[in-house]
RNA sequence: GGGGACGUAGCUCAGUUGGUUAGAGCGCUGCCCUGUCACGGCAGAGGUCGCGGGUUCGAGCCCCGUCGUCCCCGCCA
C-alpha cells in the first residue's frame, strides 16, 4: 500500500459539524478512521476529528479508486475524503450520532498516513488500564471523553480569565526559577551552572511575588499559574498543578469572596451549570463541630450532637465518659438489611475506631430496655430532623422517607482522653472521618455523589476564621498554620493573644470548599512591619532567620505596603469535579503516576556525566 | 515512611483442591459480503501467567523477595 500526498487539498468542514442542512454540498473532511465496516463493494468509514464523527461511504460503483483506498484503510489511519454530503435514506439514519442524518458520499479518498494497530482503541468506551493509557497518552487523549475534558478545561479557564479581566485584574507572569517561598512543601530545585552549588527553586505558588505586585501598586493581579510541590501524590494531588492565583489591594474578606463567586459562576455557566451565589459561610469551628473536618462535604447530612441529651445518669448507666461529646450521623438509605450485616458493619466501625476509646452505640438496642427507650427515640428523632433540614424541610416536619437510613452514634467510653496531641476537637474529627468513610462505602445506596447535571450537584462553602497557630507536639512549639504573612484578626492582636493565648488567635484566612474538596485557600495579609515582626517573634523566629528566609520581602514591606489579600484556587480540581472525574489525571494532559513518573516520556532520568560536571554536581548513593 | 488492592494473549477478564496441550470476549490477519453504524459469516495467528528464588513428583494457583500501577494514612500550612 502506498500513502497519498496531501497536495493542495484543503479541508472544508469538520467531521462533527455536518448536518442535514449541508445536504448537497461538496465537502472535504479529514481525520482519523474511527471504525471501518467493509461490506465488500460498499465500505463505511467513520472519520473522527475533535468535533465528532461522520460516516463516509465508499461505493465501488461511484468510485472504484476511492473504494480501493478504503479497503486498505485501518483504524487510526489518517484520511482525507472528498465527496458530497447526502441525506441518508429513510430508515438509515443513526439517531445515536450527531451527524446521523447525513453521510459523505466519497468520490476520492486519500490515505494521508497509516498507523500501527494501537494497544487500545480510542473508539472504545472500555478504558484500558492507566499504565497503558499513560504510556500511550497520545492515543488516550484521542478518546471522546478526554477531548471533552480538555475542551471543558479550556472553556472554564477562558471564562475565569474574562471574568477577572472585566473586574479590573491584570494578568502578570511571575518567575518559575526563583527561590524557596514560604509554603510548607518540599521544593523542586534547579541547579545553576553559572553559580556552582547554588539552586533555583520552582515556585510552590507565586505568593511573595503577588504580594510584591500589590506593594508595587498594580491594585488587582491574577495569573493562571503553574505551581510545583515535591510531595507524595494522591488522586487529587499532582506534583505540578495549575492555580488561579489572585491578589488585590484594600480588600475586605467579603470582597474577595464576591470576586471568586463571580468568576466561579462564570466558569460553571461555561459548563452549562447555573450557580446561585453567595456560597454558604461557616467558621472553622462550626465546620469541625458539624462535619468533623475543615472541608465539609455538604452533599451529606451534617453530624448531630447528643452531648446534652446524654445526662450524667444516662452516661453512668451506659458507661460513657461524663463530659466528652457524643456525636452521630445518618447515611441515607444505607440501613443494613439483616442483623448479620448490621453486626459486620458494627465490627468494621469498631475496628476503624481502634484503640481511641470511642465506641459505636447500638441505637436499635436502646429501644429494648425501659431505661433507655426514650433516649433511643430522642436520638432517632434528632437524626431525622437533621436529615429533614438537610433535605430543605423545616425542622419538625418528618423527612419524606421513614427509617431506611443507617444511624451511627459514637460515644466515648470511660477513660477516653479529652485531648489527643493537644487537639480538643479530635472526637469531632474522628467521627467526621468515619462519616466520610461510610458515605463512600454506601455511595451506591444513597446516590448523593451521583451527578445529575444541575447546580444541585455542587455544594460550595467558605470556611473562615482558621486558627492562626497550631501546636507541634514533636517540636513542642506553636507553628503558623498558614504561611507567616497571614494576618490575625485585628482584635486578637489588640487583646494581646499573640503572646498570651496563641491557641485562641484566629487568622483572617479562608478556604473555598466544593463537595468535600478544598478548591482554594487565601487570606488577608499582614501589611504592617510591626505586626509582621510580632508574628515572627511569636513563632520563635529570630531576626537572622527572618532575614535569611524573607529578607527581600521584609525590605519591600518597609516602603509603604497597602492592606492587601487574595486567594488561589486549583484549576485542575475545579475541572475534575465539573467533569465528574475521580482523578486529576483525567484533566491534566500529561500527568504523573503515584510515584511522580511520566510514563510517556519516561521522566525523571539520570543526568549524564557531562551534565553533572557542568553543574558541579555529584550524585551520592542513597544510604 | 506505613497500610491495602491489583499484575494471565494487544485490550477487558475467567482459570475449581496444586495435576494432561492455560481459556473466553473484543481487537488483529486472510477470504466472502451494496446499507452498516459495537455490521455480519468462515478460517487463522497470538502466552517469559510482571520478574527472581523456594516448597513439591508436579506451581498461573502455595511461600519468600523484588518491580510496576492504583487507593488511603503520614506528608502537602
Amino acid at each position: 500500500m502506498t500513502l497519498d500526498f496531501l497536495g493542495t487539498l484543503e479541508r472544508t468542514h469538520r467531521c462533527g459539524e455536518l448536518r442535514a442542512a449541508n445536504a448537497g454540498e461538496p465537502v472535504v473532511v479529514m481525520g482519523w478512521v474511527n471504525r471501518r465496516r467493509d461490506h465488500g463493494d460498499l465500505i463505511f468509514l467513520d472519520v473522527r476529528d475533535r468535533t465528532g464523527i461522520v460516516q463516509v461511504v465508499l461505493d465501488k460503483q461511484l468510485s472504484p479508486e476511492a473504494h480501493a483506498r478504503a479497503e486498505a484503510a485501518r483504524p487510526e489511519f489518517v484520511v482525507a475524503a472528498t465527496g458530497t454530503v447526502r441525506r441518508r435514506a429513510a430508515g438509515l439514519e443513526n439517531p445515536k450520532m450527531e451527524t446521523g442524518d447525513i453521510e459523505v458520499a466519497a468520490t476520492e479518498l486519500l490515505l494521508l498516513n497509516d498507523a500501527k494497530t494501537p494497544p487500545f482503541s480510542p473508539a472504545e468506551d472500555a478504558i484500558a488500564n492507566e499504565e497503558v493509557r499513560l504510556k500511550y497518552r497520545f492515543l488516550d487523549l484521542r478518546r471522546t471523553e478526554m477531548q471533552r475534558n480538555f475542551r471543558l478545561r479550556h472553556e472554564v479557564a477562558r471564562a475565569i480569565r474574562n471574568s477577572l479581566s472585566d473586574a479590573g485584574f491584570l494578568e502578570i507572569e511571575t518567575p518559575f526559577m526563583t527561590r524557596s517561598t514560604p509554603e510548607g512543601a518540599r521544593d523542586y530545585l534547579v541547579p545553576s551552572r553559572v553559580h556552582p552549588g547554588e539552586f533555583y527553586a520552582l515556585p510552590q505558588s507565586p505568593q511573595i511575588f503577588k504580594q510584591i505586585l500589590m506593594i508595587s501598586g498594580f491594585d488587582r493581579y491574577f495569573q493562571i499559574a503553574r505551581c510545583f510541590r515535591d510531595e507524595d501524590l494522591r488522586a487529587d494531588r499532582q506534583p505540578e498543578f495549575t492555580q488561579i492565583d489572585l491578589e488585590m489591594t484594600f480588600p475586605q474578606q467579603d470582597l474577595i469572596f464576591k470576586v471568586v463567586e463571580n468568576f466561579m459562576t462564570a466558569a460553571f455557566k461555561a459548563a452549562g451549570i447555573e450557580l446561585e451565589p453567595p456560597f454558604v459561610h461557616m467558621t472553622y469551628d462550626e465546620a469541625i463541630e458539624k462535619y468533623g473536618i475543615d472541608k465539609p462535604d455538604m452533599r451529606l447530612p451534617a453530624m448531630v450532637e447528643f452531648t446534652q441529651i446524654l445526662t450524667p445518669e444516662l452516661r453512668e448507666a451506659l458507661k460513657i465518659e461524663p463530659t466528652l461529646p457524643v456525636l452521630g450521623f445518618i447515611i441515607p438509605n444505607a440501613r443494613p438489611e439483616s442483623s448479620t450485616q448490621s453486626k459486620t458493619l458494627m465490627n468494621e466501625i469498631r475496628a476503624s475506631l481502634g484503640e481511641t476509646g470511642l465506641d459505636w452505640l447500638d441505637v436499635s438496642r436502646l429501644g429494648k430496655s425501659e431505661t433507655f427507650k426514650s433516649l433511643g427515640e430522642q436520638i432517632t428523632q434528632e437524626l431525622r430532623e437533621g436529615h429533614a433540614k438537610f433535605l430543605g424541610y423545616d425542622s419538625g416536619l418528618p423527612s419524606p422517607d421513614g427509617g431506611s437510613h443507617l444511624a451511627v452514634v459514637i460515644t466515648p467510653k470511660l477513660g477516653t482522653p479529652a485531648k489527643w496531641n493537644h487537639d480538643p476537637q479530635w472526637i469531632y474529627k474522628k467521627v467526621g472521618a468515619l462519616r466520610l468513610e461510610l458515605a463512600k462505602k454506601f455511595a451506591d445506596k444513597h446516590g448523593l455523589f451521583t451527578q445529575t447535571g444541575t447546580a444541585a450537584d455542587f455544594k460550595f462553602c467558605w470556611i473562615t476564621d482558621f486558627p492562626m497557630y497550631e501546636w507541634d507536639e514533636e517540636a513542642k512549639t506553636w507553628q503558623a498554620a498558614h504561611h507567616p504573612f497571614t494576618s490575625p484578626h485585628e482584635e486578637d492582636i489588640r487583646a494581646g493573644r499573640l503572646t498570651s493565648d496563641k491557641g485562641a488567635v484566629r487568622a483572617l484566612a479562608y478556604d473555598i470548599v466544593l463537595n468535600g474538596t478544598e478548591l482554594g485557600s487565601g487570606s488577608i495579609r499582614i501589611h504592617r512591619k510591626d505586626v509582621q515582626a510580632e508574628i515572627f517573634r511569636s513563632l520563635g523566629m529570630d531576626e537572622e532567620e527572618q532575614k535569611a528566609r524573607f529578607g527581600f520581602f521584609l525590605d519591600a514591606l518597609d516602603y509603604g505596603t497597602p492592606p492587601h489579600g487574595g486567594i488561589a484556587l486549583g484549576l485542575d480540581r475545579i475541572v475534575m469535579i465539573l467533569a465528574g472525574a475521580s482523578s486529576l489525571r483525567e484533566v491534566i494532559a500529561f500527568p504523573k503516576t503515584a510515584k511522580a513518573i511520566d510514563l510517556m516520556v519516561d521522566a525523571p532520568t539520570p543526568a549524564t556525566e557531562h551534565q553533572l560536571r557542568e553543574l558541579s554536581l555529584k550524585v551520592a548513593p542513597r544510604t
